[in-house]
DNA sequence: GTATGTGCAAATGGTTTGCAGTGGG
DNA sequence: CCCACTGCAAACCATTTGCACATAC
């Protein structure tokens, strides 16, 4: 709740926040771990989650924490919608403006809105091609 | 992927589904095992959870996979939005009709989009009148 | 009678945390 | 120099699973 502020500057820190920004496939913190471990071997996954968390309440990274067990996360913090496959579970960020919801119809029972969570559900190309070929 | 089928008529499934549509808030797994353990005090956390798995496959109730940790479960399968506390994590319903994203905009970049997940976050009249008293 | 469903308890898996040591400023 | 950050390992906690027994049909 407070707000949160960096005391110091870490390679760690640093090297999570370029790989995840290099990364195009909205990575878990153990995809990432994987990944910043090539460059700092000694790295724990503990310290991943920590920065992870570090930088998404600072609003330097997304989490996206929608469906399924595994946070994923977004180096790419321009307002965009994301589309999962649900035969095998990849993460796209979807083209064009996000859906606006603003405001839209409803009544919204006391609360005041501060935002939504999204996620397009379908079936991804390539999993729509191996359907095809594998169907009678 | 197969169809789910019932293939017994039990007790405890029966309860199960009484206490859930009987619920108005949204309950998790948890919770549902304490609602039924009052009137089958034998029941086991393993069941529960393994008949909300198999109800929510047969369509007779809805999975609300969203945010947070645990997922929460709702008896009404009639299409509704939801909205979400950010302070107190409460679930409600929304009124009126749901959202409808269907078909709008985008470049689906080759997915074939089956659905959406939506979930509204914002403050509870509940947490707001909390603050207003609170803050200096 | 039999295989599905249950209770129990242990296992799983993602995430968090306590602690002693490291290093950024 | 000090305190935030790290590495490590243990703890957590929701959920799943293996197994022997119970029971719906």
């Amino acid at each position: 709740m407070a707000a949160p502020q960096f005391q110091r500057h870490t390679r760690q820190r640093e090297v999570i926040l370029e790989e995840l920004r290099k990364a195009t496939t909205h990575p878990t913190a153990a995809d990432l771990y994987e990944l910043v471990r090539h460059r700092l071997p000694k790295i724990s996954l503990g310290t991943v989650y920590r920065n992870l968390d570090l930088l998404a309440r600072m609003g330097m990274i997304h989490k996206l924490d929608m469906a399924g067990a595994e946070s994923r996360f977004d180096g790419d913090t321009r307002p965009h919608d994301h589309v999962c496959c649900l035969r095998c579970g990849r993460l796209d960020d979807l083209g064009g403006p996000p859906v606006d919801l603003a405001a839209k119809h409803h009544d919204f029972v006391g609360y005041e809105i501060l935002g939504h969570r999204l996620e397009f559900v379908g079936i991804c190309a390539q999993c729509r091609q191996h359907e095809n070929e594998t169907t009678l």
